[in-house]
DNA sequence: AGTATATATGCGTTTATCCGAATATAGAGA
DNA sequence: TCTCTATATTCGGATAAACGCATATATACT
């Protein structure tokens, strides 16, 4: 791929995407809405904050297509447009989880007591 | 999973992962990077971008442990650290592709000529 | 119409992020 | 040690995000 259509690409990949899952709350929505559909006030209740903080974050997923949103009455009932953002999002997990097991072992490593050095055995 | 745990680890995701994601240029320094190491100035000059931006970037992917930094001489050459991150990427790529070939379809099917409604036939 | 509930939005403030220029630091070679 | 090149960091200023409160809007029900 040539440099500027990566470079289109990639500015669209962080105005539509990206910028989205820069924020602790609205990854926090995202996985509650992977578990099943609420509402705006089940979401707020569950990370106690307030309604107008959720709509507000609601709204830049919803502009971004990443959560959907359906009227029943006065209600507002949301759910996960596509099931690999969370896929994505547990990719980079795996990577973090990685990083805190090689951080352990090293340091495991360092200290521990049975023997002296890690290439002993 | 209970919620303290999630919260806990969408934090951590969030401030290792996520908001390293969050600007247009370090993704692109990720996409490069995937396609080999790099010097700093290499990179500078690929991006047309001041040495000290790009720089200050490489810190903050390096703090993650999403690049890696190897000094040869004078010179620092930059790697990925871990390919996952440009497939966690890839994937949220392929969501807005799939996004917007979906609108491009609605858009032709209302603005076709040779049938007058989606349902015919 | 009038009330009640659920959600969205406008406003002002605070906090975080990004930038380029200038400067500091680190290594290589004369 | 002096100089050259490559990279990192500091600085002040400009922009953009996020927040809670108060208020507006939308639907349902009487």
């Amino acid at each position: 791929m040539d440099k500027e259509k990566l470079e289109f690409e990639v500015t669209l990949l962080h105005e539509r995407v990206c910028s989205a899952l820069s924020d602790t709350t609205r990854i926090m929505i995202l996985y509650l809405l992977a578990e099943g559909d609420l509402y705006v006030n089940e979401i707020a209740g569950a990370l106690d904050t307030p309604q107008s903080t959720i709509s507000r974050h609601l709204k830049i997923l919803r502009d971004r297509n990443l959560v959907t949103a359906e009227r029943q009455g006065t209600a507002v009932q949301y759910s996960i447009t596509d099931e690999r953002i969370i896929q994505s999002l547990d990719l980079m997990r795996a990577i973090l989880n990685d990083q805190m097991r090689e951080v352990a072992e090293i340091s495991k490593a360092l200290t521990g007591t049975s023997y002296d050095s890690k290439e002993k055995k």
